[in-house]
DNA sequence: CCGAAGTGTTTGAACAGGCAAACACCTCGG
DNA sequence: CCGAGGTGTTTGCCTGTTCAAACACTTCGG
């Protein structure tokens, strides 16, 4: 590194912006499944993957890879979830060390009543207000961002640690 | 709402690439904060708007304001960077019930050490990836967002709670 | 000058999440 | 068939965050 390449003024606004824009999101669709259907938004995500998976199932693994969760993470919110009865636990038949989380009817009851209010709440603030060109290039300029911190990851984690997702 | 609107193909690929991309960015230089400088993401935060701020130092609740984050989570975060010795806090001259919160040198310090390699990180995962005229997009389509939610919060909160930011 | 209402900050209690170590089970070479 | 090493999951402990209630000070109407 010579001289610290700094950030050029509209890196830096696209940058404050990026930064605002994702806090104020979170916590705004937050607040909305909070209020409207009594779940975090980390949650109802799991629960939505759930919903969408054959046999409403998935592995353990396979479920904190999707959404990015630590194990021990996934691990707790599954107790919970499965503590409020939206999720049911069994051993993998194909593997004895696995488990499968598996969305209860009480679990599906809860999207089927929560997902409308949520779509509506994410279209209101995100995509009624952008463009159909605009949505193509936030899906571009995102897959990009993505994939180049997947390549960051692989080579920054040589030595030794962090394989997937902090494994 | 009649038949809730889902979401298009291309409205749901923007929607999880933006999802992923939020949280493995996020994670991404936290990591890297946490390594090469011993902060979190979110106490870098706090001491670059220190660093830029006339006389290094901001009254506490605009700089909640500016983070987003909860009063109590600022007073606790000031707290701990006080304990390290990078922030110092004094009365508000001008209000008996405001404080200030001052970077010390040693927190100037850290920032001249930690900037260059966070900016070096955010170059390399985004701006590097992405071309001029993305840059110019995601600028763009962050603030329409961030504008966006900002008039949801207005109609939402007309009954009662949540004015700025959770107050 | 008094007290009510407003604004700025902190505290107490509860909980989510991360890391590292432990545990359970599978798989494969010998 | 045994044990070493791998993979899947959970647990213990600690830190950071939230919500609500308390505190502290200021301001303003009477």
């Amino acid at each position: 590194m010579t001289s610290p390449r700094w950030l050029t003024p509209e890196e830096l606004r696209a940058w404050i912006n990026y930064l605002d824009c994702s806090t104020l999101l979170n916590d705004y669709l937050d607040q909305q499944l909070r209020r409207d259907a009594a779940v975090t938004h980390a949650d109802y995500s799991l629960l939505a993957r759930l919903s969408v998976a054959p046999d409403r199932a998935l592995g353990m693994s396979l479920l904190a890879e999707q959404l990015k969760f630590t194990r021990s993470r996934l691990t707790r919110a599954v107790i919970r979830l499965e503590e409020s009865g939206y999720v049911r636990r069994r051993e993998d038949p194909a593997d004895g060390r696995g488990q499968l989380a598996e969305l209860t009817d009480a679990g599906m009851e809860l999207m089927t009543k929560a997902a409308p209010g949520h779509v509506a709440a994410v279209r209101r603030v995100v995509f009624d207000a952008l463009s159909h060109e605009q949505v193509e290039q936030l899906a571009t300029i995102t897959a990009t961002v993505v994939a180049s911190l997947k390549q960051a990851g692989e080579e920054d984690a040589y030595p030794a640690t962090l394989p997937w997702h902090r494994r």
